[in-house]
RNA sequence: GGUCCUGUGGCCGAGUGGCUAGGCUCAGCUCUGCAAAAGCUGCUACAGCGGUUCGAAUCCGCUCGGGACCUCCA
């Protein structure tokens, strides 16, 4: 089997052929960095996470860039230029980089709740301006690139008449020329497809930069083109970002890297779907944001408690990155029973001693239980299916249970398929899946103590003062731990 | 208005034409001093109407509903 993944280049699942046998070159869209994410923001971060831990699994030796977009665009392209992060500055009286470092800071925090691996390069746009004016530079002299009043525009229709601008997007460029919408202030553009490579900055623009066409600032799409092309090369493997995306953004990329590098940038293009909730997407725009401090906090009216971020993680994982995933209260509270139960029987799984040499008593259990884990690498190697992976793993969690309660023989399975069956979990929930505990009882003393109270009730147990044994029960329920009997006397416990 | 996507059981969500994902909820049962946890059992759905096919949630058409992009957006 090897990997297929989505091209929504070409739209269709296409086989992952990297363009240097062994290594891999992905650019994700990262943060702009003038506020704080939101859930939404979560779900391309974790899925091209899990991407990137993919393809390491799989061997490849993955250089990982995820840029910042550290300096503010323009609003709207045509309307009066106004510099996001200088703007969101005067009104915070903060300095812009003081603004950026902030929110960056608080960006990296989320991604360490996540779990994210940190990417290999992680760029800033700020740091850049060279190779982007090296870039635009590039592209007038190719002449396709023209300066209105210290502005330089980018020529989408005489690209188009030899290049397929619009494939990525399903555009048609007669559409784009003939837009319905109007639009004030383009008389700089020679037309209305046409987009910024860079803005002359007004006077009161806080962050600008010198350039051959006076001082100004960036254009969007440019920085990612500029990025991507210096640490991946003219052409390289996957380009990842939300589908919102794909027009204008990424077809921009790839007209200005096309004309500079005289080829098309990148192999596979990757979008995830949005995160929406009551059906409308999670945005700025649509007011409708759940910022990530108050997923972890609950403190927000659309939310009934905090939720953890493995279980934003883990629900996530639930669906394909490619659906729509309506995001309510009570789809994440589910996500975080389930969790809680795969995550148990994952515990119960790795702690169980296998006696080698056993052979299958249950040759049916034996054979359904090897297709079941067969099939993960199955299924991710089908763009990706985590969803699929985890409803298998469901299927398994009852087997381990029993085994752990008794209800299932020891031997039923082959000493052989437990091994597989423990190293398949552990690889799968944490080195793929990126899942971690989240139990703070990595506290030697904090065992200990439990230790004792455990011992304590089974002695009260045992000479029937229930009083004392629904007391230590009951408080430490009380103080968020629960206690559990098992089969046989012993007992576990576990934090809420 | 243009382009594209989508409509699955109480809820969330997988679904490559035939073998009825999975999770959560709910009901019953088992285990248990009680509870929790765990296990077992039950709940057979694919917006509507046509069509193709031996056979369609899956392909095609129409209708209705929802959404994304076309403007900053993950």
């Amino acid at each position: 089997m090897a990997l297929k993944i989505y091209n929504s280049y070409t739209r269709q699942k296409e086989e992952f052929v990297s363009i240097t046998p062994g290594l891999a070159g992905m650019y994700v869209c990262g943060p702009t960095v003038s506020g704080e994410s939101h859930l939404g923001h979560a779900r391309p971060y974790i899925t091209f996470d899990l991407l990137y831990r993919y393809l390491t699994h799989l061997g490849y030796k993955v250089r990982y860039v995820r840029n910042i977009t550290d300096a503010g665009h323009f609003e709207e392209e045509g309307r009066e230029a106004e510099d996001k992060v200088s703007k969101k500055a005067l009104l915070e009286k903060l300095e812009p980089m003081e603004l950026v470092q902030k929110y960056t800071n608080l960006y990296h925090w989320a991604m360490k709740q996540f779990n994210c691996v940190d990417p290999t390069i992680e760029p800033t746009a700020t740091g850049h301006i060279v190779e982007q004016i090296g870039m635009i530079e590039k592209i007038i002299e190719a002449g396709y690139a023209y300066e209105v009043n210290g502005s330089v525009y980018f020529d989408v229709k005489k690209y188009a008449a030899g290049h397929d601008y619009g494939k990525l997007s399903g555009r048609v460029i007669d559409d784009l020329l003939e837009t319905t919408r109007e639009l004030e202030g383009q008389e700089e553009k020679r037309d209305r497809a046409d987009f910024a490579l860079w803005k002359s900055a007004a006077p009161e623009h806080i962050m600008r930069w010198k350039s051959p066409w006076g001082e100004g600032f960036p254009g969007w799409h440019i920085e990612c083109s500029a990025m991507a092309t210096k640490y991946l090369g003219p052409q390289f493997d996957i380009h990842g970002g939300g589908m919102d995306l794909l027009f204008p953004h990424h077809e921009s990329e790839i007209a200005q890297s096309t004309i500079c590098n005289h080829e098309s940038p990148v192999r596979y293009w990757m979008h995830n779907n949005m995160i929406t909730i009551n059906g409308k997407k999670m945005g700025k725009s649509y007011n409708n944001v759940i910022k990530l401090t108050e997923m972890f906090s609950g403190d927000h009216p659309l939310l009934t408690q905090a939720f953890s971020p493995m279980t934003v993680r883990f629900f996530i994982l639930q669906s394909h990155y490619r659906s729509p995933l309506d995001f309510s209260s009570s789809s994440l509270e589910a996500s975080e029973k389930a969790l809680k139960r795969l995550w148990e029987a994952h515990g119960i799984l790795q702690k169980m001693n296998i006696t080698e040499g056993i052979e299958a008593a249950d040759a049916e259990l034996e054979s359904k239980t090897i297709k079941l884990i067969n099939e993960f690498d199955e299924f991710m190697d089908d763009d990706l299916s985590t969803a699929k992976v985890l409803a298998n793993m469901f299927e398994l969690a009852p087997v381990i249970n029993s085994m752990k309660d008794g209800l299932i023989a020891m031997n039923a399975l082959s000493s052989n398929t437990m091994v597989m069956m423990q190293r398949y979990f552990r690889v799968y929930l944490e080195d793929i899946f990126g899942l971690k505990d989240e139990q703070n009882n990595n506290d030697g003393k904090l065992n200990e103590v439990m230790n004792l109270l455990i011992d304590m009730r089974k002695q009260a147990k045992a000479r029937k003062d229930f009083a004392t044994s629904d007391k230590i029960r009951n408080q430490l329920a009380a103080i968020g731990i629960n206690l559990k009997d098992e089969k046989g006397g012993e007992m576990s416990w576990a934090m809420e």
